[in-house]
DNA sequence: ACTAAGTCGGGTGCCTCCAA
DNA sequence: TTGGAGGCACCCGACTTAGT
């Protein structure tokens, strides 16, 4: 567990040291990003989504901010810092504006809206502010001069609310999902339960993922945003997470999913070496090899499935005392049978647990 | 026991737009 | 400029539950 430095808005933690940056500016944010909590479950208002480098940025200025909130409302870096962490701020030339991808994603920070309830002797407060605010640009100097709103800059300096961030971890996330859901869980892994989750309600991860209009459908939201999300996660984050649905009312495999607990477990030493190696890749090759992982995983289930239909062919041809057999065999493996089992129409209720066995031992054509 | 309803998994295809 | 991710809308089969 990182420990907090008296009045900075780092803590060291040596699992990321290894993965410091080259640049003295860079080394001074490489670490550990203290955020509230409040800000992490921010969002946009209006049609307009915040991309991927908008968090990116947004998580940059802040760390950048960090030590002196409290103390100034003004907060200074230059051009050419943003430039070295964010490769989508190079693409000005096209635009004939040197400074257009980064006009263009503080606009949309300054768009966004942090809500949250303060809790006072008189009662609760409702509380609306902008996520950022004042910014200006010397074109001449490079120098990039920004603000938090006073209520949004107290809250950053509540200790009791922050939520340790990796800004390491942070640069290589290539998934925008996957940037919201390891701000959300960071806060939970770094609690000394000993089972940390995070249980929420689908609308609410919506919500929080920002795509409560779009990916409808659950499948939809699994494969595009959190299966991405959680796989990222795990191969570079300092902790683990895995999800598990809560389901409810009619429909195949228990209903439809109402919800969602995100289980989340501190790495150890190997994971974490593991993962620093992983985020030291460049991210065209990470992405290469996820895309390798995913097709192996495509290709085993296409596997596993011709297995299922040749076992259950096989079986569906077979007589009587072999499918009574193999029912036997499925019994002493652990398979639950259902009633009537060597029956040919409740086969495929069965054999698809067993398919690999049965297509291995009776030596199946797949 | 049977049917209808509701839902999911896996798959495909198309379009848009972002990121390199 | 272009590949690929994101988003969306289908289809079909399988499965479970509720209702009759």
């Amino acid at each position: 567990m990182p420990s907090l430095e008296t009045g900075a808005g780092f803590v060291s933690e040596p699992s990321l040291s290894i993965v410091a940056t080259q640049t003295a500016r860079r080394k001074k944010l490489s670490g550990t990003l203290i955020k509230a909590t409040a800000l992490v479950e921010v969002r946009a208002t209006g049609n307009e989504d915040l991309r991927l480098s908008d968090r990116k940025l947004f998580n940059h200025l802040l760390a950048i901010a960090a030590p002196n909130i409290g103390k100034t409302t003004r907060h200074n870096t230059h051009l050419s810092d943003i430039r070295r962490f964010a490769a989508e701020a190079r693409d000005a030339a096209s635009h004939g504006d040197t400074n257009f991808w980064l006009k263009e994603s503080l606009t949309r920070l300054q768009k966004v809206l942090v809500q949250y309830d303060v809790l006072g002797s008189d009662g609760r407060t409702w509380v609306s502010d902008h996520l950022l605010g004042r910014v200006t640009i010397n074109e001449v100097t490079g120098e990039l001069t920004f603000e938090f709103p006073e209520e949004v800059a107290q809250r950053l300096v509540e200790p009791a609310l922050y939520s340790a961030l990796s800004l390491s971890v942070i640069y290589q996330f290539t998934s925008k999902y996957a940037l919201t859901l390891y701000e959300i869980l960071k806060r939970y892994a770094d609690r000394k339960a000993t089972e940390p989750y995070w249980s929420a309600k689908i609308d609410e991860v919506r919500d929080v993922l920002g795509c409560r209009d779009k990916l409808k459908d659950f499948k939809d939201l699994r494969k595009k945003a959190l299966d991405p999300a959680i796989q990222e996660i795990n191969e570079l984050a300092e902790f683990s997470v895995e999800m598990d649905e809560v389901r409810q009312g009619r429909g195949g495999n228990g209903g439809r999913v109402v919800g969602l607990v995100f289980r989340v477990r501190g790495k150890d030493v190997g994971e974490l070496e593991k993962a620093v190696k992983t985020a030291a890749k460049p991210k065209v090759q990470r992405q290469g090899e996820a895309a390798e992982k995913m097709a192996a995983a495509a290709e085993a289930r296409q596997i596993k499935q011709r297995s299922v239909i040749a076992a259950l062919r096989w079986l569906e041809a077979a007589d009587f005392n072999t499918r009574k057999a193999w029912a036997e065999r499925a019994a002493q493996l652990g398979v639950t049978l259902p009633a009537a089992a060597t029956a040919p129409t409740n086969l495929k209720k069965w054999v698809p647990t067993i398919a690999d066995t049965v297509v291995a031992e009776e030596k199946l054509q797949v």
